[in-house]
DNA sequence: CGCGAGATTGATTAACATCAATAGGAGTGG
DNA sequence: CCACTCCTATTGATGTTAATCAATCTCGCG
């Protein structure tokens, strides 16, 4: 059996996540200093409105990163998976954590303190440019989103969450990975990704299924067509 | 008369702008570089869908940055002003402009090319610093954004982006700034910022002046009842 | 084998977009 | 200075989309 909290040099996300290429130096000083832990489904890494204490970094599992709006309705931001890494934007900007991070099924998650992580971003050249570069992207990223969910309908945007979900679900496949993921959501947590209300956003399941664009197994989603999908949602 | 292409020790927005702090050093090596321009209303100084050359900062006048969606339709992300910085995040990223940046009347804008911005960033710990803390809390806004177009109504969206241009539209006032502003924007303008129809966003400002929140010059729009906005908007 | 959360379906309503028509109002050429 | 014209603003009527409300229904699980 596996150990759940293995040195960073033996983390498998060590290759394909974030921390990727960070140099043995960083490795060691964030491995020093981190603190493992295994959550629950349900338990929260993150809560919205706290101050940062330091970033988290995720081994396994998923977590979905929210924010409540109006009326306590949840919007869903992202799904994370293993070798992402969260926290940070608040810590950089020296501000409150302005959502939240929820497991949604067993995670285990290493906290990195906040001034480990901020000497690594001051010293690893590698990580400082990924994670502006990242920074940046993300602006590009979620100035899209804001354009999409002002102009494109339900459908359109339905369309382009499940192919984003879709390589989020994918394997990480060393290889090819041409098997389509499947897609493990409560209908009313894709209803708060796509924003709209849950019985919408089932009624556009259902039409994407009648039209064998994905297929269904309980509630999990496989997309079936994914270049038609990516045609709806407009993803070029 | 002024000059309007003045030396940056020089420049207004060297005290309150994005560049604000940088050391001397820096302003020489931005100054050597850079090139000044006079944008007449309507013309483009950034292209969605181009490769970024550098990084302008406006020294007067506003700008919109917007992005093309469906059937064309603008969607205005942001209005900005002399002191702002604009076009680096697709540099810091090394991808294509996602907005296109517009002049709304007469702007002057320096154009900083693209090696000489990145020395600067690399080298100038205040300019770093600064940039990194704006792209966090860029996406964090971002993300606020996007909860709020997906979640509330239009009339809240309205009061909240009403509060947001009267900041924007407010004299630098190196002393108090308790005079309201004249928002000066077409209703189209204002309608895509808000992301809803032109007819609507005039029938929301019409109730807006009927319940005393604003009135209107012209087509210029002057802030009444600022803490009513703020909390139609939902902004504490 | 019943319980309860989540999923689904149908009916109704509300918010907003669209279409159509009219009215101002700033800039222009005579 | 005036008439003209185009662009923007405004108002009203109508149509669509999607939210809400109200039942079921289903399935994993104790």
């Amino acid at each position: 059996m596996p150990d759940l909290f293995p040195h960073c040099r033996e983390c498998k996300t060590r290759y394909h996540g974030k921390l990727a290429g960070v140099n043995d130096e960083t490795l060691e000083l964030l491995d020093m200093s981190k603190t493992c832990n295994l959550y629950k489904k349900g338990q929260r890494l993150i809560q919205e409105g706290t101050r940062p204490l330091g970033v988290y970094c995720i081994k396994s599992g998923k977590v979905k990163v929210f924010k409540l709006g109006q009326q306590g309705k949840e919007h869903i931001t992202a799904i994370l998976k293993d070798g992402d890494l969260v926290g940070y934007r608040a810590m950089l900007s020296d501000s409150l954590y302005h959502v939240s991070v929820e497991a949604l099924e067993e995670v285990v998650a290493c906290h990195i303190p906040r001034e480990q992580f901020l000497k690594s971003f001051q010293n690893d050249k590698v990580l400082n440019k990924r994670l502006i570069t990242d920074l940046s992207k993300e602006v590009i990223s979620l100035t899209n989103v804001v354009t999409d969910i002002a102009q494109k309908p339900v459908r359109e945007r339905t369309a382009a969450t499940l192919v984003l979900l879709n390589s989020v679900y994918a394997r990480n496949n060393p290889q090819g990975e041409e098997e389509m993921a499947e897609i493990n959501l409560t209908r009313e947590a894709l209803a708060n990704m796509v924003g709209t209300a849950t019985e919408t956003l089932i009624r556009v399941i259902h039409d994407f299924k009648e039209e064998e664009l994905i297929k269904t197994n309980g509630r999990k989603i496989i997309i079936k067509d994914l270049k038609a999908l990516q045609r709806i949602g407009g993803i070029y």
